[in-house]
DNA sequence: GATGAATGAGGCTTCATTCAT
DNA sequence: AATGAATGAAGCCTCATTCAT
């Protein structure tokens, strides 16, 4: 699909999200200081210039580009997890695979989580917005569902229904490992998720007659 | 031990130390790029020349700050874990109470992290040195008490024990936790351990009857 | 005269007009180098585009400008003067009230002053027009009616006549005044005006008995 | 005097002199916004980085380049003025040649009224303290010359009197004069300033029997 | 050893100007 | 005629680095 062949409006209504694209690649590799707009320039084909015509500073077009790439994280959360039915193992098994797959294996989300972690104390808000949005809806989701288990009888009321962060975490630690090591060490995903849903059924089972 | 009181070459000594702490509170605050030497030098009671009296460029501060903190962080791991002994229950909290107390609890080796995922791609054996040297060493000793616990008939052969990771997890979240949200939302530390290890033990206790 | 009725062809041709207008307020305000032209076409109410429609530069823009608004300062000097009669104080007189209504007391008259003194580096022969079309004519009326006074014995032969500058001068005070001062500190004209007169006319008389 | 045998400490401690007075010629030449501080830089014998150790921007530049070259127009004024003795008449003649030879005739008076009547709008305090310090004292001055000279019957009681600024007209016209036309037309100042006090001596005499 | 004045490359940002529509 | 997206030269300012003292 030659760019040259679309008419010009066509490109024009697109630029601001071909800059942002281009953003956020730069901001990936260099992080939010060494990167240098004109670098987002050439990437996304236009010139530096451009890229003051749609957004004021450098400051803004790092805060827009992650509005823009988060914005397709978690759209449907609540509904696939509404959506859930059956036994409370089965419906956890579900929301873990899910979480994995938008957490974990998404390079978007990982990234996202790279810039929290690095520019979060220059972007504030970020950080908020993106604990109101993700990281306590999902947080919700789980404790949701782990009581109603509890409830049911399925699960063993363990305190780390309370602590539901606990069941993230192993999406969190592939999350980073991927940040931190992607290029040197491969993990096998499946067996790392079967292995983790294992141990945390086993954990929450209630037949176990032993003391913690 | 009154500062004013060391003979002058005493200090003298101490001034790259002085300096490589003044350097890990900046780069903490503002990332690599965004740190400016100057306020490192002001930070360390010295002015931008000193800096360069004992290191040759930027890059070589940060890179020696990070050796100079990162000291201390695990120089008694392998006694610890050689000296652990009864039931693989035991052994296996107090591993991971000693790990909580190293990695997520202790603030050097959290922003240590923070350096890892945000300027890993501009100092690469920087990771590779905090893999060799932090990370793997962990895994295996975790690994080897699984599997010492397995082979005494004391945990059950999850698939867990080959991602001993997965056990490490819930400490690598309080540390990415405490690095996006610190400032905003409290954990309890104590209780989250404690639900943490009541999980595990239970995922890892063989008399588990159901299916996983 | 409702805008919204003339037709599209009138509007069209007062475009430049606006321009124009629009140019000089803003120049007015921020001086030539500190303008930008999108803000005199948001003011003239079209955009970047339809300016250099018009003008070809910036600088054309100006000096385009100064042409436009300067056309209406002096177009009667000649005939006012021509028609002057009766005793030669009258006509000093009259002279002078319609020199303060045309330097002094007239906004675009005053703000061109203004663009002289600080761009006149910058715009070489404006400085020489203006000079020619309204400074030398101005100090030829004056130099004429002061020496048809003396002639008719009406004014001392004053050294003043050949400076005939000196006449003008607080005319020119009151315009620098107003340049600087006029939201600070009020001046009553008409009292200043009848002051300036009363000086004159006195310095002229011949019935002065001491030296000077 | 060759710059390069002043010893390093010596030269330091004028660079900032050095650089304001670069600046007031580069200023003068071309207005605030059209002056490059690399300009100024390269006039001064330094790069632009050093403007910068010295000043925070180029409006303290612009602003501390002002308080410098002003410093050293009117200290003496008050003294001046106080010294003066005699007949009223040659009080007012002596202060009106001060006057003239301060404002009319001194460069850096004359390009900083240029300074405030094209950047008065961006540095507003700037004119509030030329007010305050220059325009203000003199004014009072020539009014309680005045004053005094009416009281002790050697003046007119004029309403010029009211309107002292009248007396400064003519030596802010040289001023404006020689902002303009400079290099243009010549003005004969000593004969200019003869004419001036002329027609204000005869102006200011009581004798004169006829009206206004 | 230590200072801090000086440098200059480099990045952010502005804006006169162009041009396809 | 008019628009407004796009360009790119240029200016302000920062800061790692150097070096005379």
């Amino acid at each position: 699909m030659d760019v040259r062949l679309k008419p010009r409006s066509r490109r024009k209504a697109e630029r601001p999200h071909e800059i942002l694209d281009a953003a956020f690649e730069e901001f990936v590799n260099k992080g939010y200081s060494a990167t240098r707009l004109e670098d987002v320039a050439k990437r996304a084909g236009v010139t530096k210039g451009t890229i003051y015509f749609y957004f004021e500073t450098k400051e803004r077009v790092f805060d827009e580009m992650i509005r823009h790439v988060s914005r397709s994280i978690f759209p449907e959360l609540e509904s696939f997890a509404a959506a859930l039915d059956g036994p409370y193992a089965a419906r956890l098994r579900a929301l873990i695979v899910f979480v994995y797959s938008r957490i974990a294996e998404d390079r978007v989300s990982r990234e996202t989580l790279r810039f929290l972690i690095s520019e979060g104390s220059r972007f504030p808000d970020l950080v908020d917005r993106h604990y109101d949005e993700f990281m306590h809806p999902v947080i919700n989701r789980f404790h949701d569902l782990l009581q109603a288990g509890v409830a049911a009888g399925e699960f063993r009321a363990s305190p780390a229904v309370k602590f539901t962060e606990l069941i993230m975490s192993p999406a969190l630690l592939l999350s980073v490992w991927s940040l931190l090591f992607a290029s040197r060490i491969k993990i096998d995903i499946t067996a790392f998720i079967y292995a983790n849903v294992d141990l945390l059924m086993n954990g929450l089972s209630i037949s176990t007659p032993r003391q913690a």
